[in-house]
RNA sequence: GGGCAGGUGGCGGAACCGGAAUACGCGUACGGCUUAGAACCGUAUCCCGAAAGGGUUGUGGGUUCAAAUCCCACCCUGCCCACCA
């Protein structure tokens, strides 16, 4: 008989919240050595949880569940990242207001994540749009503010038609919103930035001691984009005031340069504009440039476009040659000066261009560095790709930012008695468009006197981009004990944050790679700056989990109608094989396709290890062996996060099991599905059944608790006396390192490296032994026909081989 | 164009510190059980061949007694970045 999973797995979920173990909770300031596993917490859409956002979850939980059987003190907490896109999107789609739908949805997922059977410490349940917890997010930003690292400034921005806000460079992929899709456009607005970039060389250089997939530590680098090279000015003739500025990571070229190109946004042209004799045509290529999106410039496949600045020469520094100057928007005001050198010989992009315009090409020698940097005046300077995270958004869902606006003082901060600065209550939070936030519509919330003149001032109505909450949420479960409220100034929090800092083990996806853990780790090294946080780096260890592709192999998506969600999974075939499915079905940080068929392989081997544990299972001695490998194979498996292999080993293990019982009723019984009452305590076999059962907790917790109380580990009945005993609290088991050496193998023959023959062998035979054994086989002589072995090649425990 | 990861049965994958390729699971076939089906149990299942035997880890080459594993060249797929000077 099946086992009846809706039963048992509710029973269990019941049990364990009612009971909710201390042994559960993370302990502050515990005795046993800590472990703080981290998932990256959901953003409670409308949707809800679909089988991909699980894996991440069910490895976690799996982890959490093996450590505290080890003997950890762990720290597994979750929470909902709520402000955003994504949840205002899904109000405004279905009018209603974002705060009832995030509250709505929470309660979904909270629900969905509970039918899992996680073991998540819900005391410290956090939400990013809890006022108590954005006072912190809102706090955090006065700090950057009062150190200068939060400025307010015209910048050029990407704009999306779509979402109608700023994006952060972050947020843009392939020229287009990595949320909605749409175009993005390139504007100057006059915004808030957080000075990333003042923390580039520290971002770079500590992810050298992290214990990160390298894939994720090289796209932070190449996010950051460090080089190394030389700003060298270029003179102008006529001498009009002011030099051409160019920076280069090859000055070794520098006479090979044979023109000049400024980025259409360049603003020394202005300064030119007086000596330009082509100025029409020079300003209609420069409007024409700007009015372009980054996905135009995309499309247009790289074809160079530019117009000379006639009347304009530059001077080569190296060897005082006149140059042309050009305006082409193959250069990027955004990066370096705005201007290059172009050594067409040498560059690719700059040939390109000097064919297209006929510009001269010349060979040169290549020179010291150094030295031709020092001969021309120039100085050695480092440049990154990194720009200023672009910090605000004009739309309604977001944490306010904390500043008034004051026509006598500028920006001045909302003094920190009186954060939160709470986000009003609005008819209309629809984006208007203008550039402006809804908030601005809320005159009551907007006006108020200025904190430092007392004069008549109006909030910042723009709000922090949804990445804002997630900076420093790892330290708000840290701070979040038991339900109280959050400081992170006081002693309290630094004994806490100095206890359980920084997170061991943070599970999440790939896309974050350059978005939120750029930023987290950003605020972090802020924090531990002013004297918050004591460690450097948030998130010593990360792990991907790959990604669940729908059964089409495409990604899943509400509009494809690809998208698995786990409510139907669980009804079907309950919780643990679902969870089991997940983990077996490909290596953890594997990208995979959703196979409906599957599942059903997981949930068969569930109904046998049901059924052993329903009728007594007598095995015989032989099965020690076995269990021993396994404890050992399955543990280092889960370390390592290799589960799939780890349930593997568990499926042999039952085989095994299921070969080796010696009772001929029990045998017969395990085979057919029937009623049985027999139940006998205290057998080998029963020993072996519970240390696989222990083995196997971690990933089927509901399954094996049922089983586990049945078997007469007292069951929940009658707690909160001392009658409890889940499986889950139990050490997790030892293996006996003699018994996982195997006593024999299977000595492999080879000729001339082809497989001849095999025979059992004991592991310790001795090469002179084997010879011996080997050369007396049939097969062997047969194949040698009698040719004598030039050479033998003895490999102890695996093969001989024979070469001829 | 640059960087990174990866190509193994009908499918997901295992082995990858060089040592039996295809563990484990799905699927499929046959048999059992069953009034029948489902479920369950058993057996088989990389390819060619009746067998002996031979072949097989994207392709081609190399190193080695021995290569899925190491080296070189090429092809393909996925992800990230992309006119960053």
């Amino acid at each position: 008989m099946p086992y009846d999973h809706k039963k048992i797995e509710k029973k269990w979920q019941k049990e364990w919240a009612k009971n909710n173990f201390a042994e559960w909770h993370a302990e502050d300031f515990g005795a046993k050595q800590k472990k703080y596993v981290l998932d990256m917490f959901p953003y409670p859409s409308g949707e809800g949880l679909h089988v991909g956002h699980l894996v991440g979850y069910v490895g976690s939980d799996i982890a959490s569940r093996y450590f505290r059987m080890n003997g950890f003190n762990v720290l597994h907490p979750m929470g909902w990242d709520a402000f955003g896109l994504p949840a205002e999107n899904y109000a405004i789609k279905n009018k209603i207001h974002p705060r009832i739908a995030v509250e709505k949805n929470i309660k979904n997922f909270k629900k969905q994540l509970n039918s899992v059977g996680f073991s998540y410490d819900w005391s410290r349940e956090i939400n990013t749009t809890d006022p108590d917890y954005y006072k912190w997010t809102q706090w955090i930003f006065l700090q950057l503010f009062k150190s200068g690292l939060a400025y307010e400034a015209d910048l050029p921005v990407n704009w999306c038609v779509s979402c109608k806000t700023v994006l952060a460079n972050e947020e843009v992929k392939d020229g287009a919103c990595d949320r909605c899709g749409s175009a993005v456009l390139q504007k100057n607005m006059r915004q808030w930035a957080l000075k990333i970039t003042a923390y580039a060389d520290r971002l770079l250089e500590d992810l050298d001691g992290l214990d990160w997939p390298e894939p994720i530590k090289e796209m932070q680098r190449n996010w950051i984009g460090k080089s190394e090279g030389a700003e060298i000015e270029f003179k102008i003739n006529p001498p009009v005031g002011g030099v051409i500025k160019v920076f280069t990571t090859r000055p070794d070229t520098l006479f090979g340069a044979t023109y000049v190109v400024l980025a259409p946004e360049n603003p020394l042209i202005q300064n030119l504009e007086s000596r330009i004799q082509n100025l029409e045509e020079v300003e209609k290529y420069i409007t024409q440039s700007k009015k372009k999106t980054q996905l135009q410039r995309q499309k247009e496949e790289k074809e160079k476009t530019g117009v000379e600045l006639k009347g304009i020469k530059a001077i080569n520094p190296a060897n005082g040659e006149e140059i042309p100057v050009w305006v082409a928007d193959y250069v990027l005001m955004s990066y370096g000066t705005g201007a290059i050198m172009a050594v067409p010989k040498h560059d690719e992009r700059d040939r390109e261009f000097a064919e297209k315009f006929k510009l001269p090409i010349v060979d040169m020698p290549l020179v010291n560095k150094d030295e031709i940097v020092k001969k021309v005046g120039g100085k050695k300077q480092t440049q990154y790709r990194l720009r200023d995270w672009i910090f605000s958004r004009q739309r309604y869902w977001g944490e306010p930012i904390p500043i008034i606006k004051c026509p006598k003082c500028g920006n001045v901060a909302v003094p920190e008695n009186d954060l939160p600065v709470k986000l009003p209550e609005v008819k209309n939070y629809k984006p208007t468009g203008t550039g402006e936030s809804p908030l601005a519509a809320v005159s009551e919330w907007v006006n108020v006197n200025c904190p430092q003149c007392g004069g008549k001032a109006k909030r910042e109505t723009n709000t922090m981009p949804q990445w804002a909450g997630s900076c420093w949420y790892y330290l708000a479960y840290v701070t979040k004990a038991r339900n109280s409220k959050f400081e992170i100034r006081d002693s309290d929090f630094k004994r806490r944050a100095r206890f359980w800092l920084p997170v061991d083990l943070y599970i999440g996806g790939v896309e974050h790679a350059v978005l939120h853990l750029l930023y987290a780790r950003f605020w972090h090294k802020f924090l531990y700056d002013i004297g918050v946080a004591h460690t450097k780096e948030p998130f010593q260890k990360l792990l991907n989990q790959g990604l669940v592709l729908g059964p089409d192999g495409q990604k899943m998506s509400k509009s494809r109608g690809n998208v698995i969600s786990p409510n139907e999974t669980i009804e079907k075939f309950g919780a643990d094989a679902l969870r089991m499915y997940e983990m077996f079905m490909s290596p953890f940080g594997d990208q995979k396709p959703w196979d409906p068929k599957s599942i059903v392989g997981l949930r068969r081997f569930l109904d046998r290890v049901w059924k052993f544990g329903q009728h007594f299972a007598d095995i015989d001695s032989r099965v020690a062996r076995a269990l021993n490998q396994t404890i050992k194979k399955v543990g280092e498996d889960i370390e390592e996060f290799h589960f799939n292999t780890a349930i593997s080993a568990l499926m042999i293990l039952l085989n095994e099991m299921e070969k080796r019982i010696t009772h001929p009723l029990a045998s017969l019984e395990l085979r057919r599905s029937g009623p049985t009452p027999s139940q006998r305590e205290g057998e080998n076999g029963e020993g072996d059944f519970v240390i696989f059962l222990k083995l196997l907790a971690p990933f089927a917790p509901h399954l094996t608790e049922e089983i586990w109380s049945k078997l007469g580990n007292k069951s929940a009945q009658g707690r909160p006396a001392s009658g409890w005993k889940s499986i889950h609290l139990e050490s997790w088991p030892e293996y006996d390192p003699k018994l996982v050496e195997e006593e024999a193998f299977q000595l492999i023959v080879q000729i001339n490296g082809k497989v001849r023959d095999k025979f059992e062998a004991p592991v310790n035979i001795s090469q002179s032994e084997a010879e011996r054994l080997t050369l007396a086989r049939e097969k062997v002589k047969l194949a040698l026909e009698n040719r004598k072995p030039r050479k033998v090649v003895w490999v102890p425990k695996r093969l001989i081989n024979l070469v001829v």
